[in-house]
RNA sequence: GUCGGCGUGGCGGAAUGGCAGACGCGCCAGCCUUAGGAGCUGGUGCCCGAAAGGGCGUGGAGGUUCAAAUCCUCUCGCCGACACCA
């Protein structure tokens, strides 16, 4: 990054805190509640204040500030707000690094610097509608939402195991482990517990938010399938197994093939699985006691290391089939898991790869019961999953498999035996975090009356001022129950901050409500949001959350609409020498930095220019020095063109203005389509054209004033500062943010000649101009003209002519 | 392992069935300049050729089509997500 004096008057320097200043006294971006204007929500996600804005960050607050700003200049009346996702693990760390920092104190210290960063880069907000998800006045209504889904049965507490630091003897969040160690003593392996926590019910919405992905027309492909994965829904059956010597004792077990149940030859349970102590006899008790033991112990690093050998060990008891009576052994083994179906399986080795491992492993009986179409039966090598026909299934063999699914599922029913099953990959969404810097969870735990939400006139749980563990803050834990008035005990723990961020694209819709979270009238005025724009990490947490939030409160009557975003865009990040800008790399160009070089305009264009806006984009100096090379040009052309040498004659006004409207129709619609490279270059090629008029004589022609208006307005959005100061320059009345977007006319834009190819058997042979819109036997006729294509056509007449008009000719010979 | 995505000049990339390489970077030549990391003009996929011209060309191999970077099949490479979910 450098920065040098210029010959042009192009300093940005100068015109950047000018306008800024002139956007924020005229509020310009501030939306109306009251406008009978469409309304055009552009959101982008909320970001955590890190305090390590670098212009790679600003990437995708660009795209939203040159859409926000097109779209107000077409007459939509556009909201397009910001926010912080204030509250989080970042700010205890930087707290507990610094000393006596309190979180709030470098939370907020951030987010002054954040914002000071972003009005620098001449990205506009409606800043009168700013949340702070830390601030009591939304947390209150976070609180809020906690007790409208404790209500409605949503919000429940139950025993979940835990990650657990004997060090610090307390509970670490998921993201306080790393590789299965205590992120504050990366020696000491984090323990397991069993501890009451907080879940929010998402499972009863797993088909709605599965089945309503449909509606999501306008979203990444990629996300509705990692959505669709991660809710996991599957199709089956549940199968009861009698436990042989225990009267009125079943397993019960989970399949999606209850077409391979005469193929089961073992059973599998889960070592947390209740029945494991009653099925196991005398002699096998001590080895199973100990493998579960072990198994429960199993600390992450275990867990994450990848394929590990299948373990397991038999009960010594036996279950009966009840397809076919048969006794089969009943196994411990660590590869079936509690949390998923019923905690336990039917092994069916010759077609399960799982089953098939373990068999061969522990030497147990393996049974073909699916015949593939065209293979021999034999000694399997491996499981097989395919398709094919039922044997050795009783009177079920000869069906085809799939038929057989849903005729053994129809037998089960009938004989009590089973029945159809739908599974979830899904579970709960444990919302307890024994963290300060988080939402108070609003619960009083009185002995007499147990579980009791704060009333909604107490809220908000206020968050003590002083930096401690709630646990261990008596002024804050100790109270009394609302219900009785005894001495009770309030929820220390607090709320995931992914549940700030579930809401907060609808407070933006009334931020200053005092009454409720939102006012309903005004969020379905603007929901739902029309541009989402955000990074590809959150596309199964944050966006499923929000959507499971949407929906419930769609529910309780607090909300038209039940998807919040209609259209969704990921953007890529910003690279510099390899890495992922960031200013604890070292590799990060702050917004200062930026603006001092080359100034805000510059450095916005370059982004947009820079690459496809869903790719990853490496930075380099070079490339911005290029988009700056553009923006001088452009000043020179508007406001200095004496400066450029006319060289000839001939400049053609027919030429310019079709290259005016096509260029119109272009930067629109990829502005539309959020592909703002594209629209750069068009841009670019107006210029060049532009330049290109002007040296062969025509600044004095009528269209040219047009053309630069134009070009300055279709500029707006991507380079606002130098924008503004051009259409004042050339003597436009009031801002141009007031101005409207230049309309496409398709018929200025239509070229009177074009280019016809022409191809010889599919190959290239000549291409020749001539009217828009001929005929196809003009067409051939000029083809035949041409001596190049008689010649590739050797005196023959072609068999077959596909003519596409405008475009091309093809002669097959 | 399963699912998804991507492979185009020296580089970032355009073109979504119809002129491959728009636009920009870089590079080459020239002009201008006291000077150039400024500006302007022209050139720049590869190969053969002095040129005219010709041939080849979108990771690789096949296929569909009058026509394929684009659609289909297989394959190689890179990237991402989930990873024992029965």
């Amino acid at each position: 990054m450098e920065s040098r004096s210029r010959r042009s008057g192009y300093i940005p320097q100068e015109i950047e805190p000018k306008w800024q200043k002139v956007w924020a006294e005229r509020g310009v971006m501030k939306a109306s509640d009251s406008s009978p204007k469409p309304k055009f929500y552009d959101l982008v996600m909320y970001p955590y204040p890190s305090g390590d804005l670098t212009v790679g960050h600003a990437r995708n607050y660009v795209m939203g500030d040159v859409l926000a700003r097109m779209k107000r200049m077409q007459g939509f009346e556009v909201l397009h707000p910001f926010g912080w996702d204030a509250f989080g693990l970042p700010a205890e760390n930087a707290a507990m690094k610094r000393g006596n920092l309190h979180p709030e104190t470098w939370t907020l210290g951030n987010i002054e610097k954040g914002k000071r960063e972003l009005k620098m880069m001449g990205i506009l907000y409606d800043w009168d509608r700013e949340v702070t998800s830390c601030m009591p006045d939304y947390y209150k209504w976070t609180e809020w939402l906690f007790l409208l889904f404790y209500e409605r049965g949503l919000a429940y507490r139950a025993m979940a195991p835990v990650n657990w630091c004997p060090v610090d003897k307390t509970v670490l969040a998921n993201e306080q482990v790393i590789n299965g160690r205590c992120w504050r003593h990366p020696d000491v392996e984090v323990e397991k517990r069993d501890l009451e926590q907080w879940f929010f019910k998402i499972t009863d919405y797993a088909d709605r938010l599965l089945d309503d992905l449909a509606l999501l027309d306008k979203w990444p492909n990629k996300v509705r399938v990692m959505q669709t994965n991660w809710i996991g829904r599957s199709h089956g059956a549940e199968v009861d197994f009698p436990v042989v010597g225990l009267d009125n004792e079943t397993v019960r077990i989970y399949t999606t093939r209850p077409d391979t149940l005469f193929g089961a030859t073992f059973m599998v349970l889960a070592p947390e699985h209740p029945l494991v102590e009653r099925i196991t006899t005398d002699e096998h008790r001590a080895r199973v006691k100990e493998y579960v033991e072990k198994a429960r112990k199993a600390s992450e690093i275990d867990r994450l290391s990848t394929e590990h050998a299948k373990t397991g060990v038999a009960t010594g008891g036996f279950a009966v089939n009840p397809v076919n009576g048969e006794e089969v052994p009943i196994w411990v083994a660590d590869y079936v898991l509690m949390t998923y179906g019923t905690g336990a399986i039917m092994a069916v080795p010759a077609h399960d790869e799982r089953d098939f491992e373990f068999a061969k492993t522990y030497g147990l009986a393996i049974r073909e019961v699916i015949a593939p179409p065209d293979a021999p039966q034999g000694d399997l090598r491996e499981a097989y999953v395919g398709p094919g026909v039922m044997v050795n299934s009783g009177q079920f063999s000869g069906l085809d498999a799939a038929t057989g699914i849903e005729r053994v599922i129809a037998w089960l029913e009938a004989q009590g035996k089973g029945k159809r099953a739908v599974k979830y990959r899904l579970r709960d969404w444990l919302i307890s975090r024994q963290r300060y810097w988080g939402c108070p969870i609003p619960i009083v735990y009185c002995p007499t009356d147990g579980i009791v939400p704060v009333p909604a006139a107490d809220l908000p749980v206020l968050l003590p001022k002083e930096y401690k563990a709630l646990s261990e803050n008596p002024s804050f834990f100790e109270t009394t129950c609302p219900k009785c008035g005894q001495v009770a005990r309030r929820e220390t723990d607090t709320m995931d901050t992914f549940i700030d961020s579930s809401w907060y694209f609808l407070r933006y819709a009334s931020p200053h409500e005092t009454t409720r979270p939102f006012d309903s009238e005004l969020a379905n005025q603007w929901m739902p949001v029309d541009q989402y724009t955000g990074g590809v990490e959150h596309a199964i947490l944050h966006l499923l959350y929000s959507r499971f939030f949407t929906k419930v409160l769609h529910d309780a009557g607090l909300l038209a609409v039940s998807e919040p975003f209609t259209r969704l865009f990921n953007q890529g990040m910003v690279k510099r020498f390899g890495q992922v800008m960031s200013k604890s790399l070292g590799n990060g160009v702050s917004p200062d930095e930026l603006v001092a070089a080359q100034g805000a305009d510059a450095g916005r264009i370059y982004e947009m220019f820079i690459g496809p806006p869903e790719e990853d984009v490496e930075w380099t100096d070079a490339g911005l020095n290029g988009v700056s090379r553009f923006l001088q040009r452009v000043w020179r052309l508007v406001i200095e063109p004496s400066t450029i040498v006319v060289e000839g004659s001939g400049a053609d006004v027919a030429v310019l203005r079709r290259k005016v409207a096509q260029t119109t129709g272009k930067v629109t619609e990829h502005f539309d389509e959020l592909r703002f490279n594209t629209a750069v270059a068009a841009l670019m090629e107006l210029a060049n054209t532009m330049q290109d008029h002007l040296q062969r004589g025509g600044a004095r022609d009528p269209e040219w004033d047009g053309a630069v208006r134009t070009l300055i307005k279709l500029l707006n959005p991507l380079a606002p500062h130098v924008a503004e100061e051009m259409w004042e320059r050339i003597g436009g009345r009031g801002m141009l943010a007031d101005e409207s977007w230049p309309v496409f006319d398709p018929a200025a834009a239509a070229e009177p000649k074009v280019t016809l190819v022409v191809q010889v058997g599919g190959k290239l042979r000549d291409r020749l101009t001539v009217d828009a819109g001929l005929a196809e036997a003009a067409a051939l006729e000029a083809a035949m003209r041409s001596e190049k294509v008689r010649a590739a056509l050797n005196g023959g007449a072609p068999s077959k002519i596909v003519y596409v008009q405008d475009r091309l000719i093809n002669l097959v010979p």
